[in-house]
DNA sequence: AATGAATGAGAGTTCATTCAT
DNA sequence: CATGAATGAACTCTCATTCAT
């Protein structure tokens, strides 16, 4: 698929996660596509060769995206805790912030759309956490618990306080981001 | 006279578990419905006027049935701690145990089919659970956090880790379920 | 097709008349006619082998009654235009008196249930009134004019006034009858 | 870019019309109209949202014509008597040449798809035949009795003589014309 | 004989995809 | 290239008819 003009594509992205947003992935059509997208029917599958590809496209996009700036910031050189500290904050704002595209995410996750790569993808999100748990681990700082439940014990937190806070429209304090914090630490520390 | 056979309804629920764990809620179809069911499509609109009475029925029975299972064997005469592991064990128990009841639940939770009353059902069922969590506030023991911040972690959390179980074909060991629940305490605990 | 308790076909037949004048002859359906009736849809078919029998049945029962009405009263010795007079009398009284009858056969008139037979029926309906006129041409009262223009004249206008009649709630007067006859005496007189 | 084409409404309206014409409106369906029209069943559903809706937006255009049809070549500076013998051959004229039209919006009249609007038309049809009554009456011309009487003589009995004239496939001759004319004239003139 | 639950063909409608313009 | 009208398979739902009780 030759992308000839690359801002037709984040026009198409922009469009499915705004409908998606408001309506639900069970309700996305392509034909609401186009017309949110201010784009013919046929020049969208000019980029994309079916629903199916455009929303694995998109869903591979977000996690990319997501993944850089859940990490942004982290530094082997700052003390683990730190880094936690930082990586949880990251992770609840990048929620919070573009809650749109986790929506997105999250809907695609529990469908029928993924295709195998994106299933991968999805799953392997964790080796960077892997590895700082790993590094917690060898400062004594971390249970000794398999990183599987370690890190699903702290994204699934992570996700439902987000949820709360969204469904509630609760803004995002620093304080909120305290106590979040502080249950996933003294959740995984020794 | 015959009777409308109350059998039926849960020879429809039964197959309709059984598609939307197999392939999928958006993929699941009248039709199909009928087949599983060895029922004609008709009969099953005799028990269900629309597809949407069918999913939210269902729906609503097994958020039910599951609350009831998963605050099975509490007892307010029992030490605080205790009930929170009777909790925290029946919570993933019952998830792995009735997976595909949790992920029509849980697909249903994403999809535009709930009317009010479910999406309502959907949200009260933390109220026990608050309770719970106040009781181990006035022992001291959990820690002074607003209740949704201290439920979104503990629900989140067994949440993820169940999936993460089910995805690996992990079997849900004592000691599986011993550490998770150490994760859980040690995050709410005081 | 045994009639075993000729009361029952009573039942069915007056609750498709009320079926149809409450809801059309498009809307009537068998279960419906069993639940108005308080039958069971087997007992219907019992006395019809089919929907389409049930309609043909009930048309043409209500057709043949419907003549000997209008025509009753009618006398050889009694003066042409007595008998006109009474002809239009009893057709328009019984036109409103047993309108739910009258609407069936209407709609069945224009529908695709009517057989042959039925069809036949219905165009057979004017025969006695061919003979009333020309008996009024004999006696040089009406005019030289095909009788099949004279008698659909004389039917058309009278069912349209009831319609009228009927949409308006208006009662049926004596002045009523004396003006339509009016109408249509003056029509066909010479 | 291709722009809806005008010309597929008057393709589906004219399929439709052969399609009640040989078939009644109870055996019409969408399946049928999309091959009669030769349009996919799909491409029926960009020019009306549903079948009510071809079905009432048919019967409005056709009472529309039919009205102007009507009264065409009346004139107020005409004789009274001139315009209603106009208007009668108008009226039989149109019914015989355009049977299908009318078939198709006396089918719809007995029917459950009429909206409102489409109601209110067809009651609404009988204004400018009041007026006109109304002229005749000034004129002394016509007899002192309620319009709706007098018009729904005129017009029940057009309506019968022209569904003698199809049955019988009898032509339009001039005679026949003036006869009916004569039999309405003679009804309603003092 | 009477019942009404069960049936499934067929109706109306939607939507991913194609293709003439 | 871009467009959006056209397509028809697939979906939800209805209803005449059957048949186990």
């Amino acid at each position: 698929m030759k992308l000839k003009d690359p801002e037709k594509v984040e026009l198409i992205f922009a469009a499915t996660l705004r409908l998606v947003r408001d309506n639900n992935l069970t309700a996305l059509n392509m034909a609401a596509i186009g017309k949110e997208a201010k784009l013919g029917m046929g020049t969208i599958y000019g980029y994309f060769k079916s629903k199916d590809e455009l929303i694995n496209s998109l869903f591979k996009k977000l996690k990319g995206k997501n993944l850089d700036r859940i990490y942004a910031g982290l530094s082997p050189d700052a003390p683990f805790k730190v880094n936690m500290k930082k990586l949880v904050d990251n992770y609840i704002d990048n929620r919070v912030r573009y809650f749109s595209e986790h929506y997105f995410v999250e809907q695609c996750a529990n469908s029928h759309f993924l295709d195998e790569e994106a299933r991968a993808i999805n799953q392997n999100s964790y080796t960077r956490l892997f590895e700082l748990l790993n590094r917690g681990k060898n400062e004594l700082l971390v249970k000794d618990i398999d990183n599987a439940l370690l890190a699903a014990h702290m994204v699934g937190s992570a996700n439902e306080l987000v949820n709360i806070c969204i469904a509630a429209h609760r803004p995002l304090t620093r304080d909120f981001l305290d106590q979040a914090f502080l249950l996933c630490w003294d959740a995984i520390k020794r």
